[in-house]
DNA sequence: CAAACTTTAATAACGATTCCTACTTTACAA
DNA sequence: TTGTAAAGTAGGAATCGTTATTAAAGTTTG
């Protein structure tokens, strides 16, 4: 039996490459966009599915449903995330909380196991705070 | 200028109701079919625009989409979540993680407003630990 | 080169949520 | 009560992000 290869075809290496270059924590699509001059005979469906595939082996993360599009983050070290109300962006916070151990042991201790953890903060990002600021002088 | 009227039917007060009474952070269809009995022309559009409307209003919070389905709370209290892998049930986690205060700090220093923060963990509920643990074993 | 396997493009299908219009209910006052 | 205007609703069609399908193209191995 012939070991199991991991085809990386080129499609797939620009795929996680343009996700693992940007702190846009994109969409499906955007990527897609983004590719799509490159690759003209790129697909839409090749996308979604690679996207998948990385999430399953840890290669990529999920920040969530933003507006209806699922926003994904190349960057799997841990870190918090804001999510602006106003414009959809996603930003990465800077400190790490690394209190949530206990909440780690609580958890453990009524029989549950904990894969992974994520914070989320919901606000206005520093650019749409300064439009708040200027225009909203109700 | 007369002052605006909020008119609080029967519908809309039961949609609210059937929330707060359960704890299983149920989806809009959880919701229809809970009260379908007692409301027979209820529509499941009405479940949606209310639940959006108590969310905008703070009533009730969201706890994200799992599984495709947006899952609310009814209760509004600070909390962490654990959202099972497996079931997909979300479960109240009892503590609640006191050094998000450094976070929301950090995040107004780069100029962001904090309205809110949530902290969910991604695992398996008690009863699909078991249940792994059960049949499992290969 | 050829066989076996993997990946992909294109498009159809899916399904949760939202939108639309006519109808019903509610609140308030006379 | 009863009028009536604003608010709410039902029902179903439309929307649209995502997934499944399928046939074709690429890749690896012998």
């Amino acid at each position: 039996m012939p070991p199991k290869r991991e085809n990386f075809s080129r499609k797939r290496a620009a795929i996680l490459a343009a996700l693992r270059e940007t702190k846009t924590h994109p969409t499906a699509e955007w990527i897609f966009r983004q590719l799509k001059p490159q690759y003209p005979d790129l697909s839409l469906g090749t996308v979604y599915r690679n996207l998948n595939r990385f999430r399953e082996n840890g290669l990529v993360l999920s920040v969530g449903v933003v507006d209806g599009y699922e926003r994904f983050d190349g960057n799997t070290a841990p870190h918090a995330h804001l999510i602006c109300k106003n414009c959809g962006a996603v930003l990465d916070l800077p400190a790490q909380v690394p209190e949530l151990k206990g909440l780690r042991q609580a958890s453990q201790g009524i029989g549950c196991r904990i894969d992974s953890a994520s914070v989320t903060l919901r606000g206005l990002c520093p650019c749409c705070v300064k439009k708040e600021e200027t225009d909203g002088a109700s």
